[in-house]
RNA sequence: UGAGAUAUGGUGUAAUGGUAGCACUACAGAUUUUGGUUCUGUCUGUCCAAGUUCGAAUCUUGGUAUCUCAACCA
């Protein structure tokens, strides 16, 4: 380095520079680079406003209502309506449904849910289907200018027609008719004169072309089926590639982002928008979000409700937005991880550890504090007067000591963990001890005297004596080394508690070996229902978000709650530093 | 024996010919009524090989690796 600075140096006598010009310059660099810092999208956007090749932005979030949405729609939504938003644009939602099987009204609610959930609200609700007569227009044109044909082959004889990526295909039989033919006979495919797979409308582009995409791509095909829109109007529908830019193009959307592999789509989405002379929108391509211990596909994820591995699609372990939901994340910490993993054209693998640190960022400021114990075991304070019970204000959030706060009893008899106390404890070990001191938080300092044990050897009960002086709030503050969560056992409510772990145990679920299933990697402890003991004031929470089980973790009530029944989700654990 | 895309610490992501930075993770330390939070620090990186240049992650050439494409799915 100090070579480099050197021959820099000698470089910058040797042209005369004045040594304050050529930082001066670096200076106004850096300065710029670092406002700048944007990633590949939103460079393409500031350049392109710049230019003027548009005037404002216009984005679209287009999925299938075929399924839930999951944490990956959640990376394209918040960019889709972040991108637009940032740059004084708008964002239509639009429903790509173009495949009448495979949709259902059902679907577009919970996408509808899932986004205004995540916060994000779009500018107009249109579907392909919407656009049906255009395209249908459209397709005679390019039928008219000898670009579009109609063949008669089978899917078998198209499919062997095509060639391989590597071999070229062969014109179909069919791919010379004239117009009128065609036009007549795309007239009869629309007006139901043929049976499902009787016959498809072509474009016309090039057999040999190096991208499969170009071989006469399939425009469209007859599917005797009721649309969840259009109902019985249509039974001819057009292909994700005939339908796609055409759509957006209609709708003015000014930067078509999509995931990396429609890349090899992005010259065909151009060639018809060019054939057809129509508003030029342009598509542009991101990774999609993979996340370790996680599948995300369609397929898997179905296959994992259809056969109970998980109680539904908003299982708190599944990767779906309500699933999500339901484990207790909050909309600010998916846009937060949305944030943070970034965009660029290369595969990405992220550590589940990040969306753990998302939520955690956020319910760490938010989030309501309480003391449960799950697995308790019973502290007596021998010196303290029977029957009395003690009232201490403890803040709901550390952050804010002079804040909001709720009541907590105490008693002689408490609960505390059983992890929170040993015997035969290590060196470093801060909790309770045989002669150990321990403060219960918010309350007194407690002092270990005896250990009762069950014929097992098993602790039963731990006797203590308190230190009356040790009182918060009342004389000197006196610390000690350990501070442990307890609940007093005459007020403890118990609670159902679903303990969630990842789905799986294999990092990359996208590369297991041959001969392995998805399935063989499921975790068999991804979900321990236990209970808990909470204190009271916990059951009158309403933040409605997540709240903090001190020393634990974060818990989310789920929806299963009544009024006599509560459960909670665990969201996540706290980080723990602590080692033996 | 095709075409397209992408290669920066363990994981993401910046640096747009000029000091390889930031975040997560991991590991230390300080603070702490949560072994939490916060703060500080440490470890670890330009796919390879040539070339251009005073200077290359960046430009050129040639390799290598990974991903995508042969549904009447989107």
């Amino acid at each position: 380095m100090e070579f480099r600075k050197n021959r820099r140096d000698e470089y910058q006598k040797l042209l005369y520079l004045q040594v304050e010009n050529w930082n001066l310059m670096e200076e106004l660099k850096n300065e710029a680079g670092e406002a700048r810092n944007l990633n590949f999208l939103e460079e393409i956007i500031e350049s392109d406003l710049a230019s003027g090749k548009c005037e404002s932005i216009m984005t679209r979030f287009p999925p299938e209502p075929n399924g839930y949405l999951h944490i990956g729609h959640a990376k394209s939504i918040c960019l889709n309506f972040g991108l637009a938003k940032k740059y004084g644009g708008k964002t239509n939602l639009r429903f790509d449904d173009t495949n009448p099987v495979k949709e259902d009204t059902e679907y577009v609610d919970s996408i509808k849910e899932d986004i205004k959930w995540l916060g994000f609200e779009w500018e107009n609700e249109r579907y392909a289907s919407d656009y049906f007569d255009q395209l249908y227009e459209w397709a005679e044109e390019l039928i008219k200018k000898g670009l579009a044909y109609v063949d008669d082959q089978t899917q078998e004889e198209i499919r062997a027609g095509r060639g391989t990526v590597q071999t070229p295909g062969v014109e179909s039989p069919y791919r010379n008719r004239s117009v009128e033919e065609n036009l007549k006979l795309f007239r009869e495919m629309r007006d139901g004169k043929y049976a499902d797979g009787e016959k498809v409308l072509r474009a016309k582009i090039d057999m040999a072309h190096p991208n499969m995409l170009f071989r006469d791509p399939l425009m469209y095909r007859i599917i005797h089926a009721s649309h969840h829109r259009t109902g019985d109007k249509w039974c001819i529908y057009p292909m994700y590639d005939y339908a796609h830019g055409q759509c957006d193009s209609i709708e003015h959307i000014t930067h078509s982002i999509c995931t990396l592999e429609f890349d090899v789509h992005r010259p065909l989405y151009d060639w018809f928008i060019e054939k057809l002379g129509i508003f030029p929108s342009h598509q542009y391509e991101f990774a999609r979000l993979n996340l370790t211990y996680t599948v995300m596909s369609k397929r898997k994820l179905l296959e994992l409700v259809k056969n109970h591995y998980v109680s539904g699609w908003d299982d708190p372990r599944m990767p779906t937005i309500c699933g999500i939901r339901r484990r207790g994340y909050t909309p600010e910490a998916v846009r937060m991880f949305a944030e943070k993993v970034g965009v660029a054209k290369r595969e990405q693998l992220i550590d589940l550890q990040l969306m753990e640190w998302c939520v955690r960022q956020d319910l760490n400021e938010r989030s309501n504090r309480y003391m449960v114990v799950q697995d308790p075991v019973k502290v007596t304070i021998t010196n303290w007067e029977p029957g009395k019970v003690e009232w201490f204000d403890a803040p709901l959030n550390p952050a804010a000591p002079e804040g909001p706060s709720r009541k907590v009893p105490f008693t002689g008899e408490v609960y505390i963990e059983r992890a929170d106390f040993m015997e035969e404890p290590p060196k470093k070990y801060f909790r309770l001890k045989p002669d150990g001191e321990v403060r219960l938080k918010y309350a007194y300092i407690v002092k270990c005297q005896e250990v009762v044990k069950d014929a097992e050897g098993n602790v039963t009960e731990i006797r203590c004596t308190y230190d009356p002086t040790s009182k918060p709030g009342a004389g000197e503050w006196r610390s000690v080394k350990g501070t442990i969560h307890w609940v007093s056992i005459e007020h403890a409510k118990e609670v159902e508690l679903r303990l969630y772990d990842k789905l799986f145990t294999e990092p990359q679920m996208n590369s297991i070996p041959e001969g392995k299933d998805y399935k063989d990697y499921l975790n068999p402890d991804s979900l321990i229902v236990t209970k808990g003991y909470a204190e009271p004031a916990l059951l009158e929470d309403k933040s409605g978000i997540a709240v903090q089980f001190e020393r634990v973790g974060y818990f989310f009530k789920d929806p299963d709650s009544t009024e006599e029944h509560f459960v909670f989700n665990k969201t996540t654990a706290l980080k723990d530093s602590f080692k033996f």
